[in-house]
DNA sequence: TTTTCATATTGCCATATGGCTATATGTAGC
DNA sequence: GCTACATATAGCCATATGGCAATATGAAAA
């Protein structure tokens, strides 16, 4: 038996959707999201908050950042990191969702809480 | 060199959140998600709208109600599927977004235009 | 209980994903 | 150019996932 298989630009609208949806199916990139709520930071400041290797937080940014959720912008050496303010309709919807359920995770709220307490004690001569 | 890893409660608060997302990161659950939209339906009326193989749609239903998007109730021989209107506050908000953004869906308005007119022409001694 | 129909589960394959280390790329300063 | 530092990519392994066919389970009727 054969079945039918929707194709072209209908799967694609569809596909951008499911992918926005994906990028938020990860621990760690809910966790990065609720950093970014704070406002824009660099890849260095994310190693230090969460404690995890370069190599898997770059992965996870460029992960959001091609799902739509994520803007980079470099500065020197650095590149920093900040959500999307203008994306579509449903991006936008479901931004506001995530800021507002975001921060209630104990894990997000832990990190925010590390990310404070970092920022007072970090080098200024670093990424900041 | 090891790094922190977060547990316990902590950990599954958050993974609950995620498997929200997740379940909604593929196209044919969010057609199913479309769909009942509409009110609930039983597998068969799924398999004859979205002409998917019977153990396709029964592994996506499980997965969206292990998720805690659809409520499953047997009826004879028949399962009725349909949203679940009093989840959690991240699962409510939520699912206004979906059903604000869904039905924009060209695969999602294709599908629902496929439902009415099955629904016309369904035989009614069949599972309805 | 035997048959029939609707649904769930299992099994197999191919692919995607995440974690990490190691390496490459990019930028600034000497 | 070379060096130093920040970030991105590639590569490897283990696991998860999706598609389908085949089989098991459940419920009703004969």
């Amino acid at each position: 038996m054969t079945y039918i298989r929707l194709h072209g630009y209908i799967e694609d609208i569809m596909n951008e959707m499911a992918k926005l949806f994906k990028a938020l199916s990860e621990d760690v990139r809910l966790r990065i999201l609720g950093l970014l709520c704070q406002g824009e930071l660099c890849v260095c400041d994310l190693m230090a908050v969460l404690d995890l290797p370069q190599s898997t937080i770059s992965r996870h940014l460029s992960y959001l950042t091609n799902a739509g959720w994520l803007a980079g912008e470099r500065r020197g050496v650095w590149m920093y990191y900040r959500l999307i303010e203008d994306g579509g309709d449903l991006q936008q919807d479901l931004m506001a969702v995530l800021i507002k359920h975001l921060a209630k995770l104990p894990a997000v709220a832990h990190d925010q809480a590390r990310l404070t307490q970092y920022l007072k004690t970090k080098n200024p001569s670093a990424c900041g």
